[in-house]
RNA sequence: UCCUCGGUAGCUCAAUCGGCAGAGCAAUCGGCUGUUAACCGAUAGGUUGUAGGUUCGAGUCCCACCCGAGGAGCCA
């Protein structure tokens, strides 16, 4: 019996007879030699089938068959200076499990709809393959960061009773005789958690109902949401960037091989180092104004005024107490300025946009209820929360990262639809 | 929700001023002993998003609707 393999192992078995199991990513013929190229979800490999070698029928079906049929190959490993990763395959025999329909996606280029609507085919192809591995590595380093750092992981609820900020629109979900929403933030839940266990975190899709139609948003969105106990903002910042150095320079050491394949640009990742620059909302304001941006204190960043303040620095930029009004109600406001909140986001470089939203959250129960009252919140749907500010309530702060976005701006992609193995946004909920 | 652009063969696109519906790739058949999105020859492939209207004649002009892409707002 020969020895079955997977491609990405095919240097530890040179002049050796190997069984791969794939399927037929492309073919080319000359006459009298087939070139098929052969994948199976670790690499791609050319296998080199000559007239003389096989059977006449063999030879003559190996040359009927179409992209994506599922194959099994035996053959010799040889190291081929030719091959892209250095070794080619002898065929000796040929089994086909499956002859495949005539394969939508074809080795030429297609539009995006086209593509969207075959997500589930699109997968195979080399370019999503490398995206997805780098989203896998992504969320392996976010969730190695937080249990080698004391952190436990605590599950938020999916069905929530009402919105968590009350602003964005949620989707309703009807629960037997009631109406409940997909979460849109675990935060609230992580809180519980902080002052149950110090240090928590949470991992989980996450939903909005906003009928956003831009490249940065999905309907359904991967979030993970860090909240520690006795934290403050500049704790939180210190947190952030600890983290994403973290997971930048992991997913760089060890995934090297797919941003190359993905022509990302490596430099510019491993200078991904901290500290980050720290910037007030008020010192933003200035910058742009200074860049000839029309823009006031107060007003909110447009995705250009975004644009325009990562790239003038050459790593993530943390804009840290943003005028209070129009945030969140569980934001703390600065006792030493009530007119800015203990809130900060993290900026991706090259225009990536927001990465990262978070901070300091109010602790205070008599502030926190008059809040909730002044974003015309149902006190009765927070008593819960409010019970966090009655027993041993202390200072404590959190963020949330968006895994799309991370995946986005690490890969080097134009739209955030391409970072998640199938995307849901604004009108399309399919395949 | 608003703004802009688009919808023609399985896919990517062309079709001049309103005048015979086209090409490349994929498919099918044939050729080629080193191809790298292989190449060469041939065959087949169409309710031009839907429904109205103008016209001798509409892929092309007008109206409505459907779908998609890009952007805005909002956010991670």
């Amino acid at each position: 019996m020969v020895q079955a393999i997977y491609i990405s192992d095919i240097g530890n078995h040179e002049g050796h007879e190997v069984s791969l199991n794939g399927w037929l990513y492309n073919k080319r013929s000359s006459g009298k030699l087939h070139f098929l190229q052969l994948r199976d979800g670790t690499g791609t490999i050319q296998c080199v089938m000559f007239k003389g070698d096989v059977s006449p029928d063999m030879f003559q079906q190996a040359d009927h068959l179409p992209q994506e049929s599922s194959l099994t190959v035996t053959g010799t490993v040889r190291a081929d200076a030719r091959s892209p990763i250095g070794f080619e395959v002898s065929v000796k025999s040929l089994t086909v499990h499956q002859l495949a329909h005539e394969y939508p996606i074809t080795p030429k280029e297609h539009g995006v709809a086209f593509l969207l609507d075959h997500r589930h085919l699109w997968l195979r192809s080399a370019r999503q393959h490398a995206i997805l591995r780098v989203r896998s590595e992504i969320i392996g380093a976010c969730r190695d960061y937080f249990d080698d750092h004391g952190f436990t992981l605590l599950d938020a609820p999916i069905f929530t009773p009402a919105a968590c900020e009350g602003t964005t629109t949620l989707f309703p979900v009807k629960y037997f005789d009631d109406t409940v929403y997909l979460t849109q933030s675990g935060q609230l839940y992580m809180e519980a958690g902080a002052m149950a266990f110090g240090k928590v975190y949470c991992f989980g899709p996450t939903f909005r109902a906003e009928k956003s139609k831009t490249r940065r948003h999905l309907t359904e969105f991967w979030m993970i949401e860090p909240e520690v106990a006795y934290c403050d903002l500049n704790g939180d910042m210190d947190l952030a960037e600890d983290f994403i150095e973290y997971v930048v320079q992991r997913v760089l050491t060890k995934r090297q091989k797919e941003l190359t394949a993905l022509e990302r640009d490596l430099p510019k990742l491993a200078n991904i180092k901290k500290p980050f620059p720290r910037i007030s909302y008020g010192e933003a304001i200035e910058l742009l104004q200074k860049k000839g941006i029309d823009i006031q204190w107060g007003a909110d960043f447009g995705g250009d005024d975004e644009t325009i303040i990562s790239e003038s620095f050459d790593r993530p930029v943390i804009i840290h107490r943003y005028p209070t009004e129009n945030k969140a109600f569980y934001m703390k406001a600065d006792p030493e300025n009530p007119k800015v909140a203990l809130c900060m986001d993290v900026l991706g470089p090259e225009g990536y946009g927001e990465i990262i939203g978070g901070g300091q959250r109010e602790d205070d129960l008599a502030l926190l209820e008059k809040k909730i009252r002044d974003h015309g919140l149902p006190e009765q749907a927070f008593s819960w929360y409010l019970d966090l500010r009655r027993y041993g309530s202390v200072p404590h702060a959190g963020f949330g990262m968006g895994i799309e976005r991370m995946v986005s701006w690490l890969t080097g992609l134009h739209h955030v639809r391409e970072a998640i193995p199938f995307p849901r946004m604004l009108e399309r909920v399919t395949p």
